[in-house]
RNA sequence: GGCGGGGUAGCUCAGUUGGUUAGAGCAGCGGAAUCAUAAUCCGCGUGUCGGGGGUUCAAGUCCCUCUCCCGCUACCA
């Protein structure tokens, strides 16, 4: 059965605290792979969302005063708007306390359990209160007064014993190794992917997948007293954003998922643990997992003691929505850790936005409105030039696949603003301003014709990066609202000559730093 | 410790299966143009390709060794 759906998801946010500018990079980069997607003629199915169980929400909760549910409700809000602001187009926004993730969850569960999977032992360790882990009795140390600390951060480990369900993880390293051989692009990029198979190739120990310690979760099936380990629950939300587990929902036709867009600190849960879940519960496993990098603040980590972390709220509103999409994946090679500063993003939008792309826009679209009536100018008998550059414009589409296909919007943008610099070479060697002092008209339409055109492809292809930018210039240059997906970059010309246009006016305003006060 | 990835122009990085004078963007310097948001275009780089050794007619590209940096090395998420 071919089918032509994309689904695509984010990791879902943890809410015990507000988003910070790493959730905003997932989320952007994400949209931008489904709008392309979409924009190419994919049944899309784009999914984000909030895990809001675990042990950690109940103790920041505890510490504000509040219910894990209130917590969660306040900072979901927060996340909900984030993705507003950055204009993030998700189809759907879950949360793990819905009753059909409950559901589901409990649905996974029981076939997991159904195929001998789980069983009830006792996970007995050294257990650090401050560090909230385990730690193997190696990593501790008996200290003279007969206490116990644990090495690596130095705080006092008890000996902790629980029954807990325990998932034969085990039993799934040949099966893991097998399916990693037969999908080489499981897990990108492929150091991450290396990672992974060393780990699997080590030998895997059966996983802890509940506790009795707190409540603050999804029930077992017949055992009430536990809940589900949060990753149990957290990765099933793949599933329950598609209809899981009712499998005649209309949207389970997108399972399996196409790609886990995730933060390269999770690989292990999604590119092992998920996959053996699946497994054991008879469901096709997703396509690929593709682990980003991170942020860093003037190459430093960003903390809290710093000081450097970066609010996306206060980011979106002082550069623009656009403006931090564009510098996040133009900027940033997806997969590696990427750096950011004022000056950076500034230098972004002065330079490639606002006097590459904003002013090839200006500069043409002025002597059309000044010279051709406000129309689309004609296109008479072209250049070897004209031609080239339209066959340059017109091939930015197949490499753009290409690199999608390995998540690569960087290159995507590098291929656009390759185009978009020809473009400015283009007119500044054409002259049309010139070409219309001495009255050759046909010839300077055709120059104005010819840079609209790549203009009009450039705005199409920027569409998933920068969708605000690229909506407006398309409505300068007369654009049909139904004429904007890919379908509409054919090697042919696919401006109307003669369409009437609005007037131009400065596509992007430079970023000005703020007056003193 | 084990496994893996890196160290290329001031900065960020490209450099296919080893092959001609090692590249791009940004920054910097000089010039042109004036349609445009003073936006654009053209020109300018003697870099020990981390150090040393080796294989080869030929190595940034392969091998050995030294050195520095980074990632992974299971149950907070």
């Amino acid at each position: 059965m071919s089918s032509n759906t994309f689904y695509i998801t984010t990791a879902i946010s943890y809410p015990n605290g507000a988003p910070h500018i790493g959730h905003a990079y997932e989320s952007v980069v994400t949209d931008a792979i489904a709008r392309f997607k979409r924009l190419d003629g994919y049944d899309v199915f784009f999914l984000t969302g909030v895990d809001e169980h675990g042990q950690k929400m109940v103790k920041t909760a505890a510490r504000d005063g509040i219910t894990p549910k209130e917590l969660s409700d306040r900072n979901t809000g927060l996340f909900k708007k984030m993705d507003e602001v950055l204009n993030v187009s998700h189809d759907r926004f879950i949360r793990t306390t819905e009753k059909q993730h409950h559901l589901s969850s409990q649905e996974l569960w029981r076939r997991m359990e159904k195929n001998g999977d789980i069983y009830l032992d006792t996970y007995a360790g050294w257990y650090s209160v401050r560090q909230e882990a385990f730690f193997e009795e190696s990593e501790t140390e008996l200290q003279p007064d007969g206490s116990r600390i644990e090495t690596p951060n130095g705080t006092i480990v008890e000996w902790m014993e629980e029954q807990t369900y325990f998932f034969r993880l085990s039993a799934y390293q040949e099966r893991l190794l097998a399916f990693y051989r037969d999908n080489p692009t499981f897990v990108g990029p492929d150091t991450r992917f290396n990672e992974v198979i060393r780990f699997v190739e080590n030998g895997l120990k059966d996983l802890s997948i509940s506790r009795t310690t707190f409540d603050w979760g999804i029930p077992v099936p017949g055992a009430p007293k536990h809940v589900m380990y949060v990753w149990v629950d957290a990765l099933t939300n793949y599933l329950t954003g598609v209809g899981f587990p009712d499998e005649t929902d209309a949207d389970f036709r997108f399972w399996p998922a196409d790609v886990h867009i995730i933060g390269k600190d999770i690989i292990r849960f999604h590119a092992i643990y998920w996959p053996a879940f699946l497994m054991s519960a008879g469901i096709p496993l997703p396509k690929r997992v593709f682990g980003h990098g991170f942020l860093l603040n003037r190459g430093e980590k960003m903390s809290k003691t710093l000081g450097n972390v970066m609010d996306p709220f206060a980011m979106a509103e002082g550069y623009g929505a656009d403006a931090i999409r564009y510098f996040f994946m133009r900027e940033i090679s997806f997969g590696q850790d990427g750096s950011y500063s004022h000056e950076a993003i500034v230098s972004r939008i002065n330079s490639d936005l606002a006097n590459d792309y904003g002013n090839l826009a200006q500069r043409s679209l002025s002597i059309v409105a000044r010279n051709c009536g406000g129309r689309v100018p004609t296109f008479t008998a072209p250049t070897a030039e004209d031609k080239a550059i339209l066959e340059l414009s017109a091939g930015v589409l197949a490499k753009a696949r290409e690199h999608m296909k390995d998540f690569q919007v960087q290159q995507v943008l590098n291929d656009i603003w390759a185009v978009i610099a020809e473009g400015n070479r283009y007119f500044a060697s054409q002259e049309p301003w010139k070409l219309a002092k001495t009255g050759e008209q046909a010839r300077m339409e055709t120059v104005l014709h010819v840079t609209l055109e790549v203009l009009r492809r450039m705005a199409l292809l920027s569409q998933p990066f920068i969708p605000d930018i690229s909506k407006n210039l398309l409505d300068l240059l007369g654009v049909p609202e139904q004429e904007r997906s890919f379908a509409f970059l054919g090697a042919e010309p696919g401006l109307k000559q003669g369409t009437v246009l609005p007037a131009p006016y400065p596509l992007v305003k430079k970023y000005e730093e703020p007056k003193e006060a």
